[in-house]
DNA sequence: TAGGCCTCTCAACTAACTCTCAGCTTTCTT
DNA sequence: AAGAAAGCTGAGAGTTAGTTGAGAGGCCTA
């Protein structure tokens, strides 16, 4: 299967710089625009599959964009970005046909995971749930549960965004710099501390569940998780 | 089975797109006109199987693109959208057979419903109920009606089509825009508390004739019904 | 025109969550 | 064996998300 590409369109260079080079990691096809004429040429060139849109942008807003761009023909979903302040008026019409939002700041490995969401929902017609099956732990994406060995743990957004993040790399270390950047959002600036808490409260709801300690400790390194022992 | 072809017809570029994006996300395959004439020429090229026909097209009303359609011989049945304060002599007459009319503005969910309802009674000779009978909860689509358990519950316009976006999409948590934007007319310009009280008047009404907690909360994320625990 | 249902807004309240910090334990280094 | 570094965790402050009651206003019916 080609790279699935995508078209992000923002203004501000470090978003841009920010989501180009994280997704290109992830495997995806990048391009760029700056601001919705860009976005206009852009998706006549090269169609993308998907499309991040900011939804304030120097020359037109999200909806105009939107409009030019389906009058052009391209239907590839939309993945939109807004403010936190904006989030009120600005986004209601916005998540129809298999669109989304999501909210700045946001953390890049949501950016990820909601593109995949995304994908799964419009490319098969009826999307068979989307489940991260990772020996003794079980995330159901859709309905955003977690099970450890086959019994249900109540997770906060936050561990349960830390969790699916160790259980996507498996069997490999995670720096605490690597979590942060990935799980917290993009402007957070506290200390790694916070990830030694929040490794601790997982801990404190998987353990006492399961037979061995899934979160290992690499000293010095960072954290792993095993598919099996 | 091929999907359903849906003619769109409005001459207003906003509708248009924005039924056009949810019908073809909803499954169906999406043809459109802006005027009556488009309309006509559309129908000769591919049949569709259902036609919504907004009733104030600047080239004709909808008697007379009706008078056209039929004329050429299209049987397709047609959902008709008027504006709220068209009086009632511009629909009278108009949902003959299977057709139907729909006010706008109007909810996604409730013209996908709309939607299959008449493909139902127009398809099958003998209509059999659509019954969604997701576990706990059995609406009657024909019937307007809702029983949890067995027990038969009264809800306003509003709670059933909330209920109703709920139960079709089981197991998958569905955030707040995404509620608002299906079950809410368009138009709609509030914010997301909405989506909160009703789901609080839901509860207060299933509830207490339930064995669980029926709509359950994700915090952070949205609300989810479970078809089983 | 009064009464009743319905929709929507608002604000008080509660519960849950995020993050920091400090003191403690474990592990490493010399 | 002692000290240093790294990691763990409980407590608590501050914030945010969600729930619910009260009520304004619209619309329909009697």
């Amino acid at each position: 299967m080609a790279k699935t590409r995508v078209l992000i369109v923002d203004d501000e260079p470090n978003i841009r710089d920010l989501l180009a080079t994280s997704l290109r990691f992830a495997g995806f096809d990048i391009q760029t625009a700056a601001n919705g004429a860009q976005a206009v040429t852009a998706v006549t060139e090269s169609e993308p599959d998907i499309i991040l849109l900011d939804v304030m942008l120097p020359d037109m807003n999200g909806f105009s964009v939107t409009k030019k761009l389906r009058a052009s023909g391209i239907q590839a979903p939309i993945l939109f970005l807004t403010a936190r302040d904006d989030t009120e008026d600005k986004i209601t019409g916005l998540t129809v046909g298999g669109d989304d939002y999501l909210t700045k700041p946001f953390s890049l490995d949501e950016v990820v995971a909601r593109i995949q969401a995304i994908l799964r929902r419009t490319k098969t017609a009826d999307a068979e749930p989307s489940i991260i099956d990772a020996g003794a732990i079980v995330i159901n994406q859709d309905a955003h549960e977690v099970s450890v060995e086959g019994k249900n743990v109540e997770l906060s957004p936050t561990e349960y965004k830390l969790l699916r993040f160790l259980v996507m790399n498996p069997d490999r270390v995670l720096t605490k710099a690597q979590i942060l950047d990935h799980v917290w959002e993009y402007d957070f600036n506290g200390d790694m501390g916070i990830v030694e808490s929040y490794v601790s409260y997982l801990r404190k709801k998987l353990d006492p569940i399961s037979s061995r300690p899934l979160i290992q400790t690499k000293r010095g390194v960072g954290y792993i998780y095993k598919k099996q022992d």
